[in-house]
DNA sequence: CAGCATATTTAGGCATGCCTAAATATTAGG
DNA sequence: CCTAATATTTAGGCATGCCTAAATATGCTG
């Protein structure tokens, strides 16, 4: 009933290998390292190795893997990654704009759904929301033919001093995205860092002259545009 | 890391076995054999047994299984198994009202999707809906408390010649609802039958005189309200 | 450049959920 | 009431995807 001679695996497990490998080996697609999708996937490196393997194997190839070197992406393994991602911010978006999802609540359901909607989802999805560019995160929405615009957007934590405008905030830890969200930072809010040190980030918002102090984590999921 | 010491399974096989006893056990919630349960799902025998022993082993129990007996939804089962359908109508009406999807591709969507929204996503689509008691395919939405109203319609195969009212159509097959569709068959619609035969059931919709010949699986997709 | 720390791989196990083949129980007919 | 057909269960296997523990490879440092 359901045979597959030819292993061709789609499933969230691989989605999910395979977003990491795009996401840890940044836009320069550098080879990415067991121990990094290991720590990142909450994964045993054993399991690592083992899946690592069945992608690489998988015809068409998933990824390009040699035994103790990490790995990159293949080229049909990218364009799934990129499915996928386009998927969770498309998904991110209409929550939040159609279905008036709190921000930090978007992350989640998205992150679940994303593997399971299909081709004719994604297309009324963004039809419904006039074939959006970024999400309410700030991120660049990859396109329907697999392509993502470069950003050329720096971290808070490695900014000098000076005034920016917030470009995105990651969505990774919904406690930190909460907290930013009340404190009023989000994608085009124009911030000045006054003061960094090891844990502390003295920042202020718009023309207030309030002082706002950020730990190391919050300024890390901020990124800002990196001139202006 | 993902520690589960006591068996309480969710999967969306599991919601698919709740979901099929719900369903041929018919409103009286009779027994069903593992027999309707194997052809209802196309799955092995022996796969049945195999699952009905770990329903009921689940704490708390989802279904009341006795060897060579059958089995029955228990109340945790029955309360799934109403939750699945309700986020199978609720999906079914959103992809049709917000999404403009066409009747017969809301089911396999509404499918894969009912078993992986939250309560979230629930709640905000039946509230942009308007909180709605029947989906497009006239089919009734079990309340948010896990109480499903009972219609009162019989099959049209059931029906001697007369004027009805369609109740609502069998989403079950997209290949026969296309067809009922493109005969401008669907809830609401008033149907007259003339005759039926073997695999030949005479109709005429509305004060159309033409005639429409049904097969009787088409006819069997057809619930009228019984009087009128 | 040897040895130690770290990263990776192999080997063997477990749970889920499916399969087939071979028992065994139930039911219906004569 | 006994037998044959049908339904169900047991037993044993397979793929996925995870785990731990024990090799083994790599690479950094003194």
């Amino acid at each position: 009933m359901t045979a597959r001679r030819q292993p061709n695996p789609n499933t969230e497990s691989v989605d999910n290998y395979l977003k990491a490998i795009l996401t840890l080996g940044g836009p320069e697609e550098s080879r990415v390292t067991g121990n990094a999708l290991a720590h990142y996937l909450d994964v045993a490196p054993a399991s690592i190795t083992n899946m690592l393997q069945k992608l690489a194997a998988s015809s068409p190839p998933l990824v390009e893997y040699e035994r103790h070197r990490g790995v990159q992406l293949a080229a049909s393994g990218k364009k799934r990654a990129l499915e996928v991602v386009r998927h969770h911010r498309l998904i991110e978006t209409f929550l939040y704009e159609v279905l008036d999802y709190p921000i930090d609540k978007v992350h989640e359901e998205a992150e679940r759904l994303e593997h399971f909607i299909s081709e004719l989802f994604e297309e009324r999805i963004a039809a419904k929301l006039g074939h959006p560019k970024i999400d309410p995160h700030g991120h660049c929405i990859p396109t329907m033919d697999g392509k993502m615009p470069k950003q050329n957007s720096i971290s808070l934590t490695d900014a000098l001093e000076g005034t920016f405008i917030v470009e995105s905030v990651s969505d990774h830890d919904a406690r930190t995205l909460k907290l930013l969200k009340s404190s009023g930072i989000g994608p085009g809010v124009h911030l000045r860092l006054k003061s960094q040190k090891a844990d502390d980030f003295a920042v202020s918002i718009g023309r207030s002259a309030k002082t706002l102090h950020l730990t190391r984590e919050a300024a890390a999921a901020i990124r800002i545009h990196p001139h202006h």
